[in-house]
DNA sequence: TGATTGACAAGAATTATTCCTGGTTGATAA
DNA sequence: TTATCAACCAGGAATAATTCTTGTCAATCA
């Protein structure tokens, strides 16, 4: 299926403007945050606004191809979503890296107060090569 | 020990204002924000700031005595830290209740990218009670 | 005592994100 | 083909959370 007929599938438009967010959210390891992703896009597309990112990926959220976290305190950040995974990040820098890898706990039902659990994910926190070796 | 002589040696002050957070927090399961927190200190501390909310939850975090939590994308959350634990909120209402348990995982070195690990967070996702009887 | 330091209140400033408005576009159907 | 309509967009204003700045005060110290 290509990603125009995926798409139609959806329900949802593929205008350029979402098109050129995909592309550059596919494969993209560096789950960039709404500026950096505005600033990027921005480079081919100069008409492009903030709030057409952040719309675009609030529709993406939805459908389920792109992860918002909340990992690193500052902003949001996102990335695709191929299978489920979790992350690292850097304490100091905030890099973060996929942990491809899923976790499925189960809980006691004691524990769980009475929620119903969708689903989890797990952060893992550390430092990374490069702000090792700056001490 | 004294919690007074704790934080004096800790080699921090103990003042009225950081003893007011300190004891709204001690015992509280709800996880306030910087807000709630302001809101609730402020009714017996009339002339406490946002900025000392603030300044007061940064130190505490680092002494490690509250933790703050991202889980919920629309603001920080703060609660005490006993012992380690990990927590679950409502997708709907964002109510976040404690996980009680810890969890520790070893990651296979090639999936770390030469990070040094420190710590983890597991954030379980659902629908409480109250949710879901409101369909 | 006089100087230094840490903490505070108040409010300004910043930053990320959401909201609003008016104008396009493109699919649909008369 | 042309009119209608919904979805989408750009631009910028508004909001909300958080951080920064400044002047003041109180405890501590030389
Ligand atoms: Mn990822
Ligand atoms: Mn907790
Ligand atoms: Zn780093
Ligand atoms: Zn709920």
């Amino acid at each position: 299926m290509r990603i125009s007929d995926k798409y139609r599938y959806l329900g949802i438009k593929l205008t350029p403007q979402r098109l050129a967010i995909l592309s550059y959210l596919d494969g993209n390891r560096s789950h960039p945050s709404a500026e950096d992703i505005y600033r990027s896009v921005r480079k081919e597309f100069p008409t492009m606004s903030v709030s057409t990112v952040y719309n675009t990926l609030d529709v993406l959220k939805e459908k389920g191809d792109v992860q918002e976290l909340t990992i690193d305190p500052r902003k949001k950040r996102y990335g695709p979503v191929n299978t489920p995974h979790n992350h690292l990040m850097c304490n100091k820098c905030r890099h973060i890296v996929d942990i491809n890898k899923e976790f499925k706990f189960t809980l006691p039902s004691s524990m769980t107060e009475g929620f119903e659990l969708t689903g989890n994910h797990v952060e893992f926190f550390g430092f990374c090569s490069n702000c090792r070796k700056k001490q």
